[in-house]
DNA sequence: GTTTGAATTTTTGCATTCAAACTATCAAAG
DNA sequence: CTTTGATAGTTTGAATGCAAAAATTCAAAC
């Protein structure tokens, strides 16, 4: 019996779920902003069942506060907060990439090259747009690299907190050089089966994205315009909890 | 204003979230059963509403797979499974133990130190629960000393996908010896505050904890006479999903 | 002018109801 | 005897209704 492409079949509150998470890390539903039921339920066209699963799935993945009895809020990230994620994911991708280094296929490789000059394609075109996409794949492929399932989906839910913040990151030229010079030594390091090293250069990499979002929040360039951090002690809260 | 103690009022789907949670990690609902929604309304006295919101949580969590139009069975672990948990878990407790070792204060430390020897009490009189129970707390302690909230959380989910199997391993006396012993060379490291030899220990100790675990799920003692892995398919799919 | 308090309105949380999908059983045809 | 198809029964998925809690508004008192 052949793989019968299994099925495409999905709930509607995974749906409802996954338009949400782009609307929030799109900026759509702006931080701090508190989701009305009623208005998204005429919105996207839905009963209000459907709608609360997916934002209680969405409070599970990080990307919305759930204040009891008083709806759900889009996150708004303290400075503390980013940095808090930023060195997890920093660990996750390290880990990532040395296990990556062990256990790449050639045909993997391969592949991880070509995204790698697409990349270099759209630097030179200046492409933002393309080059955060096809960033993003590389990375995804190192991540697959890994053959580790449970690393992969800990990345992504760890990811998603910061997903909006670095969807909005504008690094300028100097920046972005610096990163594709980076991309060049990971693809080289991937190359050698270097595992201490891809680690040290993913790990880096992440710092240096890190300090720009950072740079950018509190420039105030991300969250335009409101107090930062006006809900520290809530998030406290909600992230130590359970 | 003095801080009000905040509020301990929480909604009915987390308590319904968290008495599941203990049905599964203490097998009261076996690995690989479905969870009938109209049963567990009557037995835990509330309304499909709540407790299909609970459900949602726990597959967010990773504790159930939910499959379309099928409901929800509790995840049954392939030895693979396990294997990338405890790979995502020994670079987590690595990485939390390294930032321990530069983060701990000394009232921290002297905690740590208390449970310790608690926790020695409890071997010398083979009191294995309440080993368990400080074990739980040593590495708590351990995680909370980090002072990265995101880090603690990250480490709740994925260690909460094999709670289950380490509640119930039941390792002999020489195995249980080596742990304490582990318990207080990691004392040490953290006592010297030296982050990579507290890394490599606790990297070491999640490596011997595998092991056991694995010996037992291998022994079929841990899932009693069932055909192991026989979710796989569904399981990689449902974790490399989204 | 500010603050406090009560009533109204809105919004969330939970229960119930309705519809659709899946499972199982059984019968008929090959 | 096996296999396929139809029907009945069960279970999940989504929508609506109802009650409780919170936010807002407005007025009155200080």
């Amino acid at each position: 019996m052949a793989e019968v492409i299994a099925i495409a079949r999905l709930g509607l509150h995974d749906q409802v779920a996954a338009r949400l998470r782009t609307m929030l890390v799109e900026g759509r539903i702006p931080p701090g902003a508190k989701l009305n039921e009623r208005e998204l339920c005429e919105q996207l066209r839905v009963s209000r069942t459907p709608l609360r699963e997916a934002i209680k799935l969405l409070a599970a993945e990080g990307l919305v506060d759930l204040l009891p009895n008083r709806g759900a809020v889009a996150v708004k990230l303290s400075e503390t907060d980013v940095r808090n994620a930023f060195e997890v994911l920093a660990g996750l991708e390290g880990m990532s990439g040395e296990l990556a280094a062990q256990r790449i296929t050639d045909a993997e490789l391969a592949e991880v090259r070509a995204l790698h000059y697409e990349m270099l394609a759209c630097h030179a075109r200046s492409d933002l747009s393309g080059y955060y996409r096809l960033n993003a794949l590389i990375h995804a492929a190192i991540n697959s690299a890994a053959k580790n399932p449970v690393l992969s989906k800990t990345y992504r839910d760890v990811n998603g907190r910061v997903q909006s913040l670095r969807f909005r990151t504008n690094q300028n030229a100097a920046k972005w050089k610096l990163a594709v010079k980076e991309h060049g030594q990971i693809l080289d390091a991937l190359d050698a089966r270097d595992p201490p090293a891809l680690r040290a250069l993913l790990v880096e990499h992440l710092q240096h994205k890190r300090d720009t979002v950072l740079m950018l929040l509190r420039a105030g360039e991300i969250y335009p315009h409101a107090g930062p951090a006006s809900h520290a002690s809530i998030r406290s809260q909600v992230a130590g909890k359970r």
